[in-house]
DNA sequence: TAACCCATGTAACCTGTTACATGATTAA
DNA sequence: TTAATCATGTAACAGGTTACATGGGTTA
């Protein structure tokens, strides 16, 4: 499970709230993670009563009271151990595929109304990640250790999203001119053999 | 939820048993979704209680038993029902970008080789990807309908890992080098104007 | 003879979503 | 005065994972 590490590297970064963590979350955090608020709740006082963050009450006048929890040093220790530990990657598992997958049975221009909305909200975020690099991480070579981190992580989201549009950008083509979308997959460019077995 | 829209366009390519299915989602239809043997089971009772799809047992000898399922007329409806229907961007949800979102607190080293086995699996899984490229959508204009749409979520799979594996050595590179690596993200190249709203 | 393939399932558990619930402050 | 923001939670349900269970046939 990766929600409870997940949490735990937010608040490594900064100690908050489970609200101001819902809200990271569904922001500038979203390229690694999301969460709902009633899942955070649920495993912020999980995580708490193993110990492996702390709250403390935070009393405010005029807005709610709230608990600002921070990651204890079981906690750092535990999510170190994670961090070594083997990964796999994870599928894709998106509803566009499962629904271009189908197509035929569908009207062709539903199939290309549903690429264009999906062209549009990747261009969003693309947008949002890309402000956030402007503002945030101008001068990469310049950043302390756990920023670079951070930055990798957003250029990851950054290339997550190039990639879908680019890909909505291609089908699109495809669908409707087919026999000038020329296959340029078979390359090897991508490959780097220094990093192979 | 979406496994039931999965398990329904698999079976509309092709009828089969929850056994086949298991496999199809652990290969070549792993680019587009993926499930366990038992949710598949689970969701295979429920659809067929449902009366969208429909079993015939067929008896082997030499081998187990198996149920053949298809797609009823009442599947199918409401499978176009859903395509038809708005649709929202998945998430990533990574653990390698969870890994690497708190990587300051792990020895760059640990860092290093998880992105190194990370682009090895997805060189892997690209591999695996061009391989059905080449051996059934080598002449991609000449397809049939159906076979063109499983074309497309095939180029998004392969668009996928190959977006991962630029970004693993990118981040390789940031990681031993920073100086050299060069900010190349504000870039609009993958923007399309015309897809604007 | 051990391991894997075929083929199906149950049970328990954990993760994620949806709906419901409260209540003060602030901005349109 | 309506809606949004701040702030926390419970309950029920759906989706996904792990472990357990069976049993014949095939390959090393």
């Amino acid at each position: 499970m990766a929600l409870s590490h997940a949490i735990l590297a937010a608040l490594i970064e900064c100690p908050c709230s489970g609200y101001d963590l819902a809200k990271r979350f569904d922001g500038s955090v979203g390229f690694f993670w999301n969460a709902s608020h009633q899942q955070i709740y649920r495993e912020l006082s999980r995580l708490e009563a193993e110990g492996q963050i702390t709250a403390e009450k935070i009393e405010q006048d005029g807005r709610p009271n709230k608990k600002l929890y921070s990651i204890t040093a079981t906690g750092k220790a535990l999510l170190q151990e994670w961090i070594a530990q083997p990964a796999e990657v994870s599928p894709v598992k998106d509803d566009l595929l499962v629904k271009l997958f189908s197509g035929h049975i569908a009207p062709r221009e539903t199939i290309l109304q549903k690429l264009k909305e999906h062209y549009q909200q990747h261009r969003a975020k693309l947008e949002g990640y890309q402000a956030i690099a402007q503002q945030h991480f101008s001068d990469p070579a310049q950043l302390s250790e756990a920023r670079r981190f951070q930055f990798l992580t957003l250029r990851a989201g950054i290339r997550h999203e190039m990639a879908w549009m680019t890909w909505c950008g291609e089908a699109m083509s495809f669908l409707t001119e087919p026999a000038e979308t020329e296959n340029t997959y078979q390359s090897s460019l991508y490959v780097r053999d220094d990093l192979a077995e």
